[in-house]
Parts: structure tokens; sequence; C-alpha cells
RNA sequence: GCCCUCAUCGUCUAAUGGUUAGGACACCAGAUUUUCAAUCUGAGAAUCGGAGUUCGAUUCUCCGUGGGGGUACCA
């Protein structure tokens, strides 16, 4: 059976790199018919971040990483938060104390630092140097009975440890790549390397997916599933993810947590996406991928081996091709959180009605012709209610240079003559005729008729109406602003004009 | 310092002991056009360096160089 799990630290929000290997896990464990979990891994109480627990599984949810087992789910082999399974650990870590294969550590933190800053500075590796396996009886006693702080290290053997590594090859971890590191630290919490091979014997997990920085770990936990005599998990190391400037993607690079990219108007189906196409690729063309496509298409065999840096601008891409296969309902329900947090909406008592920071009304018609209209333009779910884009539907009034009324090198009167003619149609169409088709048959024949170039009607009929040099076109603007503000920004024109 | 690891366009990547080194995003140009967007067409853009093996190396080997990770009572 396969069986892969996510093991994040609550000590942040979910971070981006934690959702790729999750999503590996998750392909690999669903592709062949297996299972994945979630467990938490909150052994350090000093880094631990009130909320981030819940942000992991919030954000699973959100990109449907739906676990077979976890803490908010249940299963048969949890508990599923290391903190809750303090007893597991020192009873393994007892058999191994009995066997001699963990000792009891006194030394000082400032004893440990110094002893490292020598090693180095004569060129050697640091390393812990032994001094606690060679307490006698008697002294072990004595301060076991003082309660001293002390931690429990591993006895590393001294051996070179092999890998046969999926994508690598063989890995080899020469003598004195690990030192006798600490299992249980001297608050009694299990140290990362300790208890994440306990619960992964536990919870039986078949292959550990995880990011290249545990790589050089291996041979400590090669060396600890030896010494309880345990199989190892088959270990697969992914590339990092990298900033801009080539490093591990961190907190220092701006947005790296899932909550920063949902806040952003990202769908969780592009994310997705993007990252399974960060260290994998299909061997093919394709890339726009479903999920069920991802677990159908995922190997570790097309695995990548170098880091992949961590850019947006596919991702762009990739979120608005899968904003324009959503329908209008959709967006409109997506989109809304961003009208409102924008402010350029307020709620009413009416679930279908809102009103502008000005108090004018606005329908849920409106927002969604809005959303119509943008769909093909926005990157972002939160471009929707970017006030720079579609502020004008929602200002009363517009505010820009007359200057930017003119096209090319029309004389006033011109503007003036095109603008008010615009007028006398617009006023003529009937309420109920005022929509984009109608408008710009009633415009285009106008124009057709009196021989007047396209660009000199529908320039400034344009920015009479938006007040920006860049938007959509002027019929699909009226059909969202109705008859009685259309009208009022003509009005508005051609003021600025005489 | 020591250990591990990686190296193809700006970015994500494909490919092979013999190719015009392919695709995507981005960028640029053109078409379309009332502006934006979209769409279509086109262009530019890469095998880190040096040896070796070989008829032939981007691919295999070695040495450099560069990057990354680890080196904690953090994960």
């Amino acid at each position: 059976m396969i069986r892969t799990r996510s093991a994040p630290s609550p000590t942040g929000f979910m971070h981006v790199g934690n959702l790729r290997t999750s999503l590996y896990c998750y392909l690999f464990a669903k592709k062949n018919k297996g299972q994945y979990l979630l467990r938490i891994e909150d052994t350090d109480q000093t880094r631990f971040m009130p909320g981030a627990t819940e942000d992991i599984y919030a954000s699973l949810r959100w990109a449907g990483l739906l676990y077979d087992e976890g803490p908010d789910v249940g299963g048969p082999n949890g508990p599923y938060i290391q903190s809750q399974r303090s007893e597991i650990y020192n009873a393994e870590v007892s058999k191994l104390l009995n066997e001699g294969k963990a000792y009891r550590c006194f030394c000082s933190p400032q004893r440990l630092e110094a002893m490292r800053e020598e090693q180095q500075a004569k060129g050697e590796a640091s390393r812990y140097d032994g001094k606690c396996l060679s307490l006698s009886k008697e002294e072990l006693i004595t301060l076991e009975a003082s309660k001293a702080p002390h931690v429990i290290r591993f006895r590393m053997s001294e051996k070179e440890y092999k890998y046969m590594d999926i994508m690598r090859g063989e890995l080899a971890f020469p003598v004195g790549s690990a030192d006798d590191f600490v299992l249980i630290k001297s608050d009694g919490f299990p140290v990362y390397h300790f208890a994440n091979i306990v619960d992964d014997h536990y919870m039986k997990i078949s292959h550990v997916i995880r990011g290249e920085e545990w790589l050089s770990s291996l041979p400590k936990h090669l060396a600890l599933y030896e010494a309880f005599g345990w199989n190892h998990p088959e270990f697969i190391h992914l590339p990092l993810l990298l900033s801009k400037t080539k490093k591990k993607l961190s907190k220092r690079d701006g947005d790296v947590s899932v909550r920063d990219y949902i806040a952003k108007g990202y769908l969780p189906e592009a994310l997705l996406n993007f990252i399974l196409l960060l260290g994998w690729n299909p061997g093919t063309d394709k890339e726009l991928f479903t999920k069920e496509e991802m677990i159908e298409a995922f190997s570790f065999e097309r695995l990548n081996k170098s880091g992949a840096v961590f850019d947006l601008e596919k991702l762009d891409w990739m979120n608005s091709h899968y904003i324009r296969g959503k329908n209008i309902s959709e967006l409109f329900s997506l989109s809304l959180p961003y009208f409102e947090s924008a402010g350029l909406i307020v709620k009413t008592e009416d679930p279908s009605l809102w009103k502008t920071a000005a108090g004018r009304n606005i329908s849920r018609n409106y927002l969604e012709k809005i959303v119509g209209i943008e769909k093909e333009r926005v990157k972002k779910l939160s471009d929707f209610a970017d006030t720079d884009r579609v502020g004008f539907f929602f200002a009363d009034s517009l505010v820009y240079e007359k200057d930017l009324l003119f096209w090319k090198k029309m004389e006033t009167a011109q503007v003036v003559q095109n603008l008010t003619q615009a007028k006398i149609l617009l006023e003529k169409t009937l309420e109920t005729e005022f929509t984009k088709e109608h408008l710009r048959d009633t415009i285009m024949r106008w124009t057709a008729e009196t021989g007047i170039k396209n660009g000199e009607m529908l320039w400034p009929l344009r920015v009479a109406l938006t007040g920006m040099k860049a938007s959509p076109d002027p019929f699909e603007v009226a059909d969202v602003l109705d008859k009685p503000m259309c009208l009022a920004r003509l009005d508005q024109a051609l003021e600025k004009l005489t």
C-alpha cells in the first residue's frame, strides 16, 4: 500500500513550497490508489504560531488536497499532532537508551558552541565530541539525581551510509557526515529527525516526499531506522523552490504563503497547475492540467533535480486562463469579496444589493456585467475590483484631463459635435433597448452614414464614459452604466470642452 | 571551514553520442482595431569553463567555476 504524508510545522502560514510537496504526495498516492495523510510537526514549542495549524488545514482544503487521515479528519494511526505523541517517543527513546544506542548529554550550549568554533578553526567538520559518552555510572547517577538539564543523543554509527536515490542514483554519505545528534531536547520534546522517523514508521508511510533541504540529514534517518531494526521508506527529495535571487524561497522574499496567493486572487486550479510544473514535467508539451489529469500523468521518473525559481509571470498566465474558463456567476461569487474589501461597494440588508461609497445602488446584475467585461482582461480575482481598472463604474463623477477626449488631431468643435450627437442618439434610445448591441448598431450606423471615422466618435465617447485612456469599449461600458449615468457623463465631458 | 547536491533561452522546461537544440511564459515587431484586452503571424533569446573518451560530446568521465542546501536542544 502506497502511503504518503504532508508533515508541515505550524511555525507560520502554509508555505507554497509545502503546498507543492503536498501536491506531489497527494498525486503519487492517488495515482497508485494509495493514501495521503497529514501530520502536524509541532515539536518546537518556541516557534509555534497560533493559528498556523488551522491555516494548514484551510490551505489544503482550498487547494483540494484532501487527506485520508489527519488531525481534523481522524484515522487509525493517530494522534496526528506530534505534541500529542510524547508517550510514543518516550517509549521509543527508552529502547535506544537501554540498548546503548542513545545516551544522556549534559553539555551546556556554551560548551557546545565553543567546541564547534574550535573544530571549525582547525578546519574540521563540526560535530559533537562525545564527552558525555564517557561519563561514569556514578557521575551519571549524581547528575540525573540533581535534575540537571540534559538532552538525549543518538549514538551515530561510524559507517558510510548509502542510498539508492530514485532520481539521483547512488548517494553516499561518508563516515562522519552525521554526528551524535539530539533525539530529545531538554524540554522533553523530540527533535524533528527522531519524531519524524518514529511517526513515519508507525503511520506506515511508504514514500517520504520532502524538500531537498533534508537530503543531508538522510544518514541520520537511515541510522535511526537501522537502530530500531525497521525498514525505511523510500525517500524522494524534491528540488527547492527558489526566489528571484536563487535562494531558498523564504518569508523574506515576499509572498510565500498560500493565503497570500488566495488574497491576491489566484485560483486553486492555477496555483496547483503552476506549482506542478516547478520540478516536474509530463514529457509532452501539455502544460494545462486538471487535477484528474495530474494524477494520471504524475510519476517520479519525470521529476527534476535542480531548483526552480518561483516566478509569477507564468502563474498569472495560468490564472487568467482558468478565470476565463469560469462562468459569470462563479466569477461573481469569487470576486465579490474583492469588491467589498477594495471598498468599491458595501453590503446592504438586501443580500442582492450593494451601495457605492457615495450611496449609489449596485445590483448583482451590475457587478456581473462588470465581471463579464473584465473576465478576458484580468489576471487575478483582485483585478476585478482594482480601482484603477473599474473605479469609473462606481464613481459618481469622473476626474480626467480635457485633452484626453481628443482622438488624434481632432478639433474641439468636432469633439463637441460628436459627443453632442452621441448624446442625442443615446437620449433617443429607450432604457429597455440600452444594450451594448443596440447601442453599437445605433452609433455605428450613424458614423457610417455621416462618414465620420470610428475613432472620432468612439474615442471621445469612451473617454467621456470612463475618463480613462485605456478601457473596454464604450458600448460595453454604457450597457453597464445605464442611460442616466451615460447622459450625465456626456454632459460632464461637454462642460469640460466649453 | 566541513559534508551533500545541482548546472540548457530572462523564467519553467524538452531532447539526443550525430537535431536548424524543441515548447511554454515573458519580451519585441507586425496584422486586426476607437483605446485596452483578446486573437493571429513573425523575430530575438540557451547547452557555465577546460581537459579527456569518441569519427563525432550539449549528452559520458575528470578537474575547475558558479549556484543551492546542510552543518542547532529549528523544522
